[in-house]
DNA sequence: ATCATTTATGTGTTCGAGCACATTTTTTTG
DNA sequence: CAAAAAAATGTGCTCGAACACATAAATGAT
């Protein structure tokens, strides 16, 4: 019950508090019985040091900088820009601060730009979102010369160089919108699948998740889907899309790849004598108004809000009490409808 | 950027940090002229106090006891006793001590002894799982009494002296269920809500999760089921079920309110030609085993664990750095199917 | 104006760990 | 065996906030 300081132990061992703080630390300058007697003690006592007294003596200012795609130009990264505002009011009395750099999502420049300047600042640890897989790789090892801590979000990378990465397994999302797609899409016709940016993007989300989707219906024993996949700007998609359900057809799914499924969803809704099921990503607003009155069926919530703060909360824990940040961390594939989505977005 | 100390303050201010320090706690005896300009100074630099600092300063040893029912006797709480573990594991080091208590879920009086040993301890905080509801508002007016603070988790309970509760929307929980059963589930024909618990249980979990259940299906324009409520003994269950799905029926779906869900399907497997879908709740071994052959549908996930982490959590952040407890946090209601369930047992 | 009281202000210690530096003990060497 | 070098051990300050206690200034009473 009672804790244990290093004075305690100090007494209890007959030695001085810089001798158990030595044998603490492997720093060596201790005869083998101080030793002994002191690693033995530190054994029965189970000995924790004080993780607030060690915090205060270590405590320095940390800096984190992230660096996101701009929300006010894709409204998918908003949650993400509010995770990071959440964690900055956080640990501010920690003595930790946090500085937010926005790019452009359709320009690698842009990117490119935005992590020279942090670059200037050495932070102690930065947070990217490595949409631009080749530049990405680039800035990375510039980081890593400096010393500075890479932790990233929602991209995989394979990368050595890479601290943390926070995100979801994404061939598996794939294969989650395949099975809800299977119990809720007429058996034995179309289902399209749509990658859809207005942007353009050079990441690997769209393809795995595409891969994971194909994947679990190639695999079915009771069914057989015609898939088509299409890859389409938002410009594009409303003559494409049109034409295809006016003429003769038999679609009766459509997987969105993207946060934009709400544009499908709006343009099927032109289409009430069609029966088409909808699965798309994400709890945009645009998209909820749809999940609501039933023109999307289903949303993939990839929680980019709980994957900024999550990964700021492992560099503030590490920075503050030294804990271990585990290399990976695959976030749970919410499934959402039109019942649910509220405690996903309400918190 | 810089850090501002009590310090910085008293020097920018030109009094000694004793004094900024009686108009921070505002104790008074601070003549008007040194309040005005160390008030002015503090609101400048937007004065953060360092909650590591000042958390040494104060530091005691919390004790923390939780009372939940004895996952031996019920699965279900399993995931619970881990989430207690994995706090007592990340609070040791900040000297937090947190003790478990188990009591039997079937008897009355075995909560109530428990929480008398409790009591005598005079522990700072309890996290009660208050499954009895009589007997919990019993318990937390001692509690009261004593100054002990009651945390709450799974069940919800109106009542004045409760510092917080952590938990779900059980009437949405119930809407959730039928919606998707709405998906799965062909239109018109029977469903069966089933209750289902091997011991007594007055709490009102079940009763919740109908209601949901039942006011989503009624508002249905465009189908209509039958509903049918049984409430079972894990003894009765068998021939009641048999005799039910032996004789002619157009049962298309079953609703189990609890986690002993995986028996109802164990049946229902025997009637291979019926083509019935199932919807539970809760990630138990055996009802993944289920949901993995598909003889399960969907099942909710209340996520013990997190519940449990969860209100730990906060009281740890209220003894160590004076964080506010919310008064209630309901977690957002996972759906669960046979592709995503990883994601959710698997942290 | 003087002393007593009240009120205001400043100083110094504590919390526990970490580390620099001082001091003591042991070992080595000429 | 003494002096020098090396190894072991101990002491004391620091981090920032909190608070008890000491001191100083301002007010009141005679």
């Amino acid at each position: 019950m009672k804790k244990y300081t290093i004075k305690d132990i100090a007494k209890l061992a007959g030695v001085s508090k810089g001798t158990v703080d030595r044998v603490i630390h492997k720093r060596g300058k201790v005869s083998q019985t101080a030793l002994d007697k002191v690693t033995k003690l530190l054994e029965e006592i189970d000995y924790q040091p004080n993780l607030i007294a060690r915090s205060l003596k270590n405590s320095k200012n940390y800096h984190i900088c992230v660096i996101q795609p701009d929300p006010e130009i894709d409204p998918y990264w908003q949650p993400c820009t509010k995770g990071v505002d959440e964690a900055i009011n956080e640990y501010k009395s920690f003595g930790i601060t946090i500085d937010s750099y926005y790019f452009n999502h359709a320009e690698t420049h842009s990117f490119l730009e935005v992590n020279e300047e942090v670059l200037k600042q050495s932070p102690d640890a930065v947070l990217i979102t490595p949409v631009f897989h080749k530049e990405s790789i680039e800035v990375i090892k510039k980081y890593n010369a400096k010393n500075v801590i890479v932790s990233t979000i929602n991209d995989p990378l394979e990368l050595n160089g890479i601290t943390s990465y926070v995100g979801q397994d994404l061939i598996q999302s794939g294969r989650i919108a395949a099975s809800l797609m299977e119990m809720i899409a007429p058996k034995n016709q179309e289902i399209l699948i749509i990658h859809l940016d207005e942007v353009f993007n050079n990441s690997i989300h769209m393809q795995l998740k595409e891969k994971g989707f194909k994947n679990y219906l190639k695999n079915l024993s009771n069914s057989n889907y015609n898939l088509k996949t299409y890859s389409l700007q938002q410009s594009d998609l409303d003559e494409k899309l049109h034409d295809l359900l006016n003429n003769p057809n038999n679609v009766s799914g459509i997987f969105v790849t993207t946060s934009k499924v709400y544009s499908v969803a709006k343009i099927v809704q032109d289409f009430p004598d069609l029966d088409i099921k909808i699965i798309g990503y994400d709890l945009l607003d645009e998209n909820i108004k749809y999940l609501k009155n039933n023109a999307i069926d289903f949303l993939i919530n990839q929680n980019p809000k709980h994957q900024s703060y999550l990964c700021i909360t492992q560099l503030a824990e590490y920075f503050l009490f030294d804990k271990k940040i585990p290399k990976q961390k695959l976030l749970p594939i919410d499934i959402v409808n039109s019942e649910n989505f509220d405690g996903y977005t309400n918190d």
